[in-house]
DNA sequence: TCTATATTTCGTCATGTGGCGAAATGACGT
DNA sequence: ACGTCATTTCGCCACATGACGAAATATAGA
């Protein structure tokens, strides 16, 4: 139950379904969370935070660069079903449409120009 | 989006998901549900128009009381799937048992009486 | 070691949520 | 029509949550 309920508060946020639909096929760091969601570093850190620990989310460490990605195949199946669902549910709606094609536009830049320009703001 | 954040949100109330999973198979009145949970009567109207607006739940007046039972066949499919994935990964959690039993308690006495006795508290 | 920098933690604020009781609503029986 | 009674609506309170900026932390490179 608490497994169960701690991935249903991590999904009552649109902000960090977004994100969660943004890590499907790949992973992203922090700073292109940031520029997706445009919000405060330390706000998306939370949501991260909270995401990774419904499980829902696996963080990996490279250097200075925090990158997440969603739960592999060794999950709790309550885990697995919810991404499914979530991705069945929301795959065809404006807005996860339109984080698809924005998080293209943010691959393209390097992460390292990313961050610096973020600093500058 | 907005269908789906509705049922998280909906989903995010751990009250609100021990009714859910008390409604499997059987529909239950206000009053049944409100002994269930022990809230207070405006509480548990309250969660109740939550799920229903949600589409998890409908509701079915007969006479004084008011029936829910969980959504149908004609629910669209991110209910259905919610509700499918709720069954799954819940059905075997401790709460989810003992609520079952004392749901087999509840619906031994009579909703006539059991509202009665409520009014009186 | 010192600096730069990506991320997290902390403190704070505004808003949202879940709880209750009282009053309003709606439906039955008389 | 009137009283009864199950449920909902409303107003309120305590607490949770999401947002930010500032400060702390951790890592890479000089």
């Amino acid at each position: 139950m608490f497994t169960f309920m701690a991935i249903t508060r991590a999904l009552s946020d649109q902000n960090r379904v977004r994100t969660l639909m943004a890590l499907k096929d790949r992973e992203l760091c922090v700073c292109q969370i940031i520029e997706l969601l445009e919000l405060a570093p330390s706000t998306v850190s939370k949501h991260m935070s909270i995401l990774a620990n419904a499980r829902l989310v696996e963080g990996r460490q490279e250097g200075r660069w925090r990158f997440y990605r969603l739960a592999g195949d060794d999950a709790r199946y309550e885990v697995q079903e919810a991404i499914a669902w979530t991705f069945r549910s929301l795959s065809d709606t404006p807005q996860i449409l339109k984080d698809a094609e924005r998080i293209e536009q943010i691959l393209i830049t390097d992460p390292e120009v990313l961050c610096k320009a973020q600093n500058k703001t």
